[in-house]
DNA sequence: TACTTGACTGGAAACGTTACCAGTAACGGT
DNA sequence: ACCGTTACTGGTAACGTTTCCAGTCAAGTA
């Protein structure tokens, strides 16, 4: 079946069937429904790379997430791709570990897909100018917008939430609770991104709420997983720094930190107060419930796709969005 | 840069430059270094649109998903994502809600994206023979099997645990710690597969040890969903049944069930035991570890990649794998 | 020598669409 | 009566590959 037969089934030629499949305007209404009525019968589906090869372009939007591990990112990507889907498009996702080179992997699956735009999910703070220019389509952000890189901020839209904002209010609970020595559960430098910003909000609200940083309270791990978390936090254990909270950047790594807690006799909350950011659906369901900021999940996917589909269809410029955050009052803070 | 272009370049034609990028035999290794060495240097990718025209298919891999907001999926989807990518094939990922038609679904994206095999995952009980003709390639079945459907079984694959006897285990495990009251958290009828599968299990195993089915102590709830769980028990609770352990058939039901047991004052293990299947990661960092049969995710992933790519190569005939299972023992039983 | 084989090559017709261009017919305004 | 416009239509050249076919040339074989 392809676009010939209908054609011919049809009485008309291939240019109109062309013509009502794309709902062009200037056919008229009796060539439109004896096309329709044929392709309905014959169940006829066009051929989508013939479709690609004659517009020379696609219907295509690329995901690239690093770390889909993270159940935080879950969420978002089922948004997305229904985002996507409902737009008309076709979602084409591509995960990538932490080696890898995300904008390498972005701008060979726009050549190779022919995307029409990019998501970028969990990415890294390492975006310049230079090498963005490898990528040619309009691109957003999701949970990140390059604060302190290099980027022209007219040359690419972000959704996220205020990451250091978040961290700083979620300091300023422990803060407001009576703490003063609280550590830090964070990622290191090679991941970059959302955890040096979330530590940048920690060493704020420290500074104005008149305490100092203390180097031994900072727990640097090497990824937001939740294993690395749970072994980070009982070998920082060991060594017995004192303090009565921990801040994770993280609901999953505070979901690890809790187990290696419990494990060494302390008791959250009596002994020491713990919060974090993200509010994932499991942390809700621990003993002790979470407390966390949460973002809004389902907002920034949906967000995300909508400014990207907007851009690409030309009807608005590049924007950045910063979606408001909530706190979920769990059972970890006092 | 079009495969024109790097014919000119590199002195030879088209064709010749056709067979070097799908390394046909045939073709001089004089012809070859010059063609490969252009298309290095302009850094030519071939479009996938019109490769996939002229070949009349494509290499693309379809993976229906059904619920992945359950954490049980993702890791499962990560491995087969990397699996269809490193054998040289694209991953088209569709997600569908609980309402949607999986099959028919399958269908259109099989024609639409002219898939070369599919994927589905966490589908239902109701594929039948009749419906599944409209599916055209091949397909594997991930998670389950169809064990009590009409298909043939060697018109299809398939990758999953023994659920009936995971079940068994583990209300076996329960009675061996004297358990006799032992309540069952399933999802109803509509959700089928999966579930259906493993209260037989919890049937056989309670008949086998002499203990009643009770009627009042089966749990129905609508998904697999962790909040539901969460109510679903909280409202059970108040109905004040006796019973002394708790069986669900999934992780995710277990984690909402302990939140509802514990705000109803009830210790776990002390006053009730509790065991579940699939062993996913956030289940391990629960207080108390909930104990479960854990599913080998990343195996079953890659398993159902590695077969579909083999049938689809032709390298091989359909197969049904049934992957062991394993037992982790958390802090719900004693 | 003549004939076959094998290794390699290029030309060109597909593949199934889209989009441009030219064309027709009907209709309204001068 | 003529022209311009509008509403529609069909023909056909792209789009960038793959694949078939026919060919060349050199080496091996009878």
């Amino acid at each position: 079946m392809t676009i010939k037969d209908i054609a011919r089934l049809s009485g008309v030629s291939v240019s109109t069937v062309s013509r009502v499949l794309n709902n062009h305007p200037d056919v008229s209404k009796d060539a439109k429904e004896k096309v329709l009525a044929v392709v309905e019968e014959y169940n006829y589906i066009p051929n989508t790379s013939a479709r690609e090869l004659g517009k020379s372009s696609s219907d295509n939007i690329g995901v690239v997430v690093r770390g889909m591990s993270n159940p935080f990112y879950t969420k978002i990507i089922t948004e997305i791709g229904s985002g996507i889907e409902k737009a008309g498009y076709t979602m084409v996702m591509q995960q990538i570990g932490s080696e890898e080179d995300e904008i390498m992997t972005a701008a060979r699956m726009e050549r190779d897909k022919r995307l029409q735009g990019l998501i970028f999910l969990g990415g890294c703070l390492d975006y310049t100018k230079e090498r963005m220019t490898s990528i040619n389509v309009p691109y957003v952000c999701c949970t990140f917008n390059n604060q302190y890189g290099t980027l022209d901020k007219s040359d690419y839209s972000s959704v996220c939430i205020d990451d250091n904002q978040a961290a700083y209010d979620a300091v300023e609970y422990l803060v407001n609770e009576g703490h003063k020595k609280i550590a830090v559960l964070l990622s290191g430098a090679n991941d970059g991104s959302v955890s040096q910003v979330r530590y940048a909000g920690y060493e704020r609200a420290l500074k104005d709420f008149g305490i100092r940083v203390d180097e031994n309270l900072i727990i640097e791990l090497n990824s937001f997983n939740i294993a690395e978390a749970y072994n980070g936090m009982k070998n920082w254990l060991k060594k017995k720094y004192e303090f009565s909270a921990v801040f994770a950047i993280s609901d999953n790594m505070a979901m690890g930190a809790m187990k290696a807690l419990r494990e060494a006799g302390k008791n959250v909350p009596k002994d020491v107060a713990v919060i974090a950011i993200d509010g994932i659906e499991a942390s809700e369901y621990m003993n002790p419930v979470l407390s966390t900021i949460c973002q809004p999940m389902e907002k920034m996917g949906s967000e995300a796709v909508k400014l990207l589909v907007d851009i690409i269809k030309g009807k608005r410029s590049h924007k950045h969005v910063i979606v408001p955050t909530s706190l979920r009052e769990g059972e970890t803070l006092k």
